[in-house]
DNA sequence: TCTGGGGTCCTAGGACCC
DNA sequence: TCTGGGGTCCTAGGACCC
C-alpha cells in the first residue's frame, strides 16, 4: 500500500508557525517578485482568490477584506520540508519525497490504516507545525484522488477496498487524474470519455496508440496495481536558474551580470548534490505582456570541454552564448540558464587529453570558494561580473524573516 | 507600475552508421 | 523501371507535475 503525507496550503503553512496572529485571516504567498498567488489559506480561497491570480489585480480587494499578502521565503519553506522528511525518515523505511510538501511512503497492509494515520497527522502538527493531510491507496494515482478527497474535509482518506474504488472512480472527472493534463482530457473527451471509470473501461490499444505508454501506466494504476515505480530525487538531471527582473533591461553588461547571478546559483546547486554538468543552455526574454517592443525569445547552446562543475567555465560560457544571441533592439524582462549534461562527479569518464593537474585544482579552488561562503555567509566570496552587492533584482516586498535559517532572525519570546 | 520558477518524461525527426 | 532495413544518438518541442 502507498500512503501520501501531502502538506495543506504549504507556504502559508509555513509562515504561520511562526506569526501565530496570522492565523484565522486571509493569507497569500506570492511567487518571485511579487507577480502571482501560489499558495492561499482556506480563508483566502473561501474569499474566491483564484491561484495563480496576478497579484496587482487583487491587491485592492484582498486588502480590502482584511487579507495579508506575503512574499515567498524559500529559504523557510526548503528548511521546514527538510524537518518533514527528516520526521518520515526517522519513521518509515521506505519514503519518497515528491514535492517540498508531499512524499509517498510504502506500507504494509494492515486493518488501521486510519488510526496510524490519525496518530501521525497530530504528530506532524505537533512536532514540525504543519496540518497535513493523508491518503492510503494501493497505488500512487489511486493516492492522488484519495489525498484530493481528503483535502475537501475528512485529512484522512483511505481508498482501499475494491466497490469503494470503483464508486469513486465513477465519480472522478477525467481532468482530475495525476497524469492527465488539460491537453489528454480534452482529446479524451473527444472520444466520449470523461470519469476514470470511462477510462479504465476503453479499449487499451487505441489510447496506447494516440496518447502513449504513460496513460496505460495510469489506467493500470487505477486498476490498483502499482506501476509507477519510487523514485530517487536526491539529484536531479538538469538545474534550472531563471527569473523575471523587476525592471526591463536592453544592455549586454547588464544582461550579462543579471545571468551571473543564475550562473553562480546554479553551479552552487549542481556541488552541492556533487556532480558535474556537460552543457549550459542561456535563455533570454522579452516581456510577454509589453508590445510596444518587439518580442524576441532566443536561447544558446553551450557545450563545455568536459564535464565540470567550475563556476568559471560557465561564466565564460555565459559570455559565449549571450554573444550568439543578443539583440540591442530589443529589451528584457526575463533569463536564465539551465545546466544538462549532468553527472555524477565520481562517476566521470575523464577524456585522454584532460588536464587532472589543472581540474584538481580547479576542483579545490570551488571547494575553497563554497567553504568561505559557507563559514562566512553568503557573497563574502563571488565573481567579478557579478553585481558589487547582492542588488535584489526581484522584488520581494513582503517576505518574512528567515526564522529557522539565520541567527539574526531567530523569533523572540516576550 | 505590477503577470513565477523548477523539474521530468516521451515522441518525432534528423543525422549518422552498417 | 528500380530507391532496404535495422539501428543509435541527439535535439526540440510538447505535456505534465509541483
Amino acid at each position: 500500500m502507498f500512503m501520501l503525507v501531502d502538506c495543506d496550503n504549504f507556504f502559508v503553512s509555513c509562515e504561520r508557525i511562526f506569526q501565530p496572529h496570522l492565523k484565522k485571516r486571509p493569507l497569500v504567498v506570492l511567487s518571485n517578485n511579487d507577480g502571482c498567488v501560489v499558495s492561499r489559506s482556506n480563508e483566502a480561497k473561501k474569499a474566491l482568490i483564484p491561484m495563480c491570480a496576478p497579484f496587482f489585480k487583487i491587491a485592492q480587494d484582498f486588502k480590502a477584506i482584511g487579507g495579508i499578502a506575503l512574499s515567498s521565503n524559500y529559504e523557510l519553506y526548503a528548511d521546514i520540508s527538510n524537518r518533514l522528511m527528516t520526521f518520515l525518515r526517522q519513521h518509515f523505511q521506505e519514503i519518497e519525497p515528491y514535492s517540498i510538501d508531499e512524499a509517498f511512503i510504502k506500507i504494509p497492509y494492515q486493518d488501521n490504516f486510519l488510526a496510524t494515520a490519525a496518530h501521525l497527522r497530530s504528530a506532524i502538527l505537533q512536532q514540525i507545525g504543519i496540518p497535513v493531510s493523508i491518503a492510503v491507496a494501493p497505488s500512487k494515482t489511486l493516492c492522488k484522488i484519495a489525498s484530493n478527497l481528503a483535502k475537501k474535509g475528512p485529512k484522512i482518506y483511505e481508498l482501499t477496498s475494491p466497490n469503494h474504488i470503483t464508486a469513486i472512480l465513477d465519480k472522478t472527472e477525467i481532468g482530475e487524474i495525476w497524469g492527465i493534463g488539460k491537453s489528454t482530457a480534452d482529446k479524451l473527451k473527444f472520444y466520449g470519455i470523461f470519469t476514470a471509470s470511462d477510462l479504465i473501461k476503453a479499449p487499451l490499444a487505441m489510447l496506447r496508440k494516440s496518447f502513449g505508454i504513460n496513460i496505460e501506466k495510469t489506467i493500470r494504476e487505477l486498476q490498483g496495481h502499482a506501476c509507477i515505480e519510487f523514485e530517487d530525487h536526491s539529484s536531479v538531471k538538469t538545474i534550472i536558474s531563471s527569473g523575471s527582473f523587476e525592471h526591463e533591461i536592453n544592455t549586454f553588461e547588464q544582461l550579462e551580470q543579471n545571468l551571473s547571478e543564475f550562473v553562480d546559483c546554479a553551479c552552487q546547486r549542481l556541488r552541492a548534490q556533487h556532480s558535474v554538468a556537460g552543457a549550459m543552455i542561456v535563455q533570454i526574454f522579452s516581456n510577454r505582456f509589453n508590445h510596444t517592443h518587439p518580442q524576441y525569445n532566443n536561447s544558446a547552446f553551450v557545450g563545455m570541454k568536459q564535464p565540470t562543475a567550475n563556476t568559471a567555465c560557465f561564466m565564460h560560457g555565459l559570455k559565449q552564448g549571450l554573444q550568439q544571441i543578443y539583440r540591442n533592439d530589443c529589451w528584457y524582462k526575463r533569463a536564465g540558464v539551465i545546466l544538462s549534461g549532468i553527472e555524477n562527479q565520481t562517476l566521470q569518464q575523464p577524456d585522454l587529453l584532460t588536464d587532472t593537474q589543472q581540474q584538481k585544482k580547479d576542483e579545490k579552488l570551488m571547494q575553497m570558494f563554497d567553504d568561505i561562503n559557507q563559514k562566512f555567509g553568503r557573497r563574502s566570496i563571488f565573481f567579478a561580473i557579478q553585481a558589487q552587492k547582492a542588488k535584489s533584482y526581484l522584488k520581494r516586498e513582503f517576505k518574512s524573516p528567515n526564522f529557522t535559517t539565520s541567527w539574526l532572525d531567530l523569533p523572540k519570546v516576550n
